[in-house]
DNA sequence: CGAATTTGACCGGCGC
DNA sequence: GCGCCGGTCAAATTCG
């Protein structure tokens, strides 16, 4: 055992989770003011319990290059700093030489200093002295109008940067859209396929064949994924692992087709097969760079739940469990079962500050069909991922990086500033859902089920068709008039067509968030479409879904020893 | 007895 | 180059 990992003792946490750990996240994201980002410098604190506090405040760490640049501008002054790093090319007509704002005040002075100290001794020139003294506070008198002069200009400046920058960032957001949209009218027109040969029988009858979790803003990898047993993820997590130390899941869903594994979740790689050759050599590197973010990309989703585990309607099968640095709470690891080679983990971790909060971190594309149980945390963590990853697609262009995330801000964030939290920090991409906060003027935080079929606490579950109980958050009522949007979205979006079903659900539903302007309701609104066709059969437990009765009952995972989860992580379906 | 979980060990990435 | 840390493996253990 890595004691050292024990040992824990400060704050960081990870990139991920060290943005999480905070219990009310602001979820702003103002990608062109400073203090995000250098409020998101600390989130590399490892300070102790004082790092979670101060991650309070770190919402946003985009894109790390562009914060070096804006450090760096910042330093040689700040109006400039400002113009140069924030509107780029845009706002190069704005840029303020350094030595504009570079004031010095100090020469005059200093220069009546050393002109006295020449003629000190010499009495003839104590005349003059005085002339060149009365002079030199001629001087200081006019550098001074002239500094009022350039605070002025400068303040004029600030002005218009505000103004260009209000304007670059609508340009930005419309570009974006345009983006989005591009995908799928590029994609090209594919024949039906055949059904995912894996098809198990755990998810027959229910079973929808929707991906989970495609993280891709070109959703193609769900198609793929679909139809191809995948460890991408794995490779990603872990590139070592090799035939020889690949776990007996992975081998033997991955030995088929292992070449294509990388395809198969990765939106840009699931493309290759369909484009060919000739699309395939002429992948560029940006493209290959939004691989590799999109492999790590990841949906974070916070949620009130005693139990150690949510249930999201995905068979998990824990295989490790570690402490996180600056959280007492072990960190558990678990990949989906419910189909052999199924990429999909997750990690969970309860919020060292509060600890009713179970962190939920979902990392990869399902390649199997998903129970509509599944399926409520799909759509929401399936769009959610797929907004990050259209906002970070041309990572390669800090700009357009930039503009993404604030694209992304803007659309998920403003109307629901409780409910997501995107981060692009280092070193992967992660899209938190918040649902330990109602929407404005819920009464509280949204519980989420307890993954245990058994459990007694009063918690919202749905039943699924095979008996177990599917998860389900409880959905603050004056949410639920909103639910055709992401319901609507779900079922439009059943088999569009077999090659990318996912691309397809993802971009619907990246347009769907965007177009409501309230993310906040459209999540609960797809949780309760779910909810909707089976809540008879859950009347025994729907009742606790306005009143978050929070029981303890639950011990939480605070020792690195604790034996509480061997009786959690297994999902009835 | 098979499956699932636990847990120490190992590996790679990354920061210093 | 070294150490820290996250993530994963896999043998041992527990559970049903």
């Amino acid at each position: 055992m890595d004691k050292g990992h024990l040992g824990g003792g400060g704050g960081g946490g990870g990139g991920l989770l060290a943005l999480d750990a905070s219990p009310r996240p602001l979820g702003f994201l103002n990608l062109l003011s400073p203090p995000p980002f250098h409020r998101s410098t600390m989130e590399a604190d490892d300070s102790g319990g004082g790092g979670g506090r101060a991650r309070r405040s770190v919402e946003v760490d985009f894109f790390s290059d562009e914060k070096k640049n804006m450090k760096k501008s910042r330093v040689s002054g700040g109006a400039a700093a400002e113009a140069d790093d924030a509107k780029g090319p845009a706002a190069a007509g704005l840029a303020i030489k350094k030595e504009d704002l570079t004031i010095n005040l100090l020469p005059a002075g200093n220069n009546a200093r050393s002109d006295r100290s020449m003629v000190v001794d010499d009495d003839a020139a104590s005349r003059l002295d005085h002339e060149e003294k009365s002079r030199s506070s001629n001087e200081l008198a006019a550098m001074q109008a002239e500094l009022g002069r350039m605070n002025e200009e400068n303040q004029r400046l600030r002005g218009m940067l505000t103004q260009v920058t209000t304007s670059y960032q609508a340009l930005q957001m419309h570009l974006v859209t345009l983006m989005q949209q591009r995908p799928q009218m590029m994609q090209p027109p594919t024949q039906p396929e055949p059904p995912p040969p894996h098809q198990d029988g755990k998810a027959e009858g229910a079973v929808v064949p929707r991906q989970f979790l495609d993280l891709g803003p070109s959703s193609g990898a769900g198609g793929e994924a679909a139809e191809e047993p995948s460890n991408s993820s794995t490779e990603a997590g872990s590139p070592r692992r090799s035939s020889s130390t690949g776990n007996k899941d992975q081998e033997r869903g991955d030995s088929p087709d292992a070449p294509s594994t990388a395809a198969a979740w990765l939106p840009g790689r699931a493309m290759a097969p369909q484009m060919g050759a000739a699309g395939a050599a002429g992948k560029s590197h940006d493209q290959q760079a939004q691989d590799a973010n999109m492999r790590k990309a990841r949906v974070s989703v916070r949620a009130r739940s005693e139990a150690p585990i949510i249930a999201d309607g995905c068979q998990w099968r824990k295989y490790g469990q570690k402490m996180a640095k600056g959280n007492p709470c072990p960190r558990a690891y678990y990949r989906c079962t419910m189909a052999t080679g199924c990429p999909v983990r997750k990690q969970v971790q309860r919020c060292a500050e509060d600890r009713s909060i179970l962190i939920t971190t979902y990392e990869g594309t399902h390649n199997h069909p998903l129970p509509p149980a599944a399926m409520a945390m799909a759509s929401t963590t399936s769009a959610a991922a797929s907004m990050l990853l259209s906002g970070s697609m041309p990572s390669a262009d800090g700009a357009a990086g930039l503009m993404s995330s604030n694209f992304l801000a803007r659309t998920v964030l403003p109307c629901s500033s409780s409910m997501a939290t995107i981060s692009a920090s280092a070193p992967f991409p992660t899209v938190t859902l918040d649902l330990t906060h109602a929407p404005p003027g819920a009464p509280n935080a949204v519980p989420l089920n307890a993954a245990r079929p058994g459990a007694p606490a009063p918690q919202f579950q749905v039943p699924l068709p095979g008996g177990g109980m599917a998860p389900a958050f409880a959905v603050p009522p004056q949410v639920l008039y909103n639910q055709s949007k992401f319901s609507g979205l779900q079922i439009r979006r059943r088999r569009p067509r077999r090659r990318s079903p996912c691309r397809s659900c993802c971009s619907a539903a990246a347009a769907a968030i965007t177009a409501d302007p309230n993310f906040t309701v459209a999540l609960a609104a797809a949780i309760t479409s779910i909810i909707g066709g089976q809540h008879a059969a859950a009347a025994g437990n729907s009742n606790a879904n306005n009143t978050n009765t929070n029981t303890t009952s639950n011990t939480n995972n605070t020792s690195s020893n604790n034996t509480t989860s061997n009786n959690t992580n297994s999902e009835t379906q």
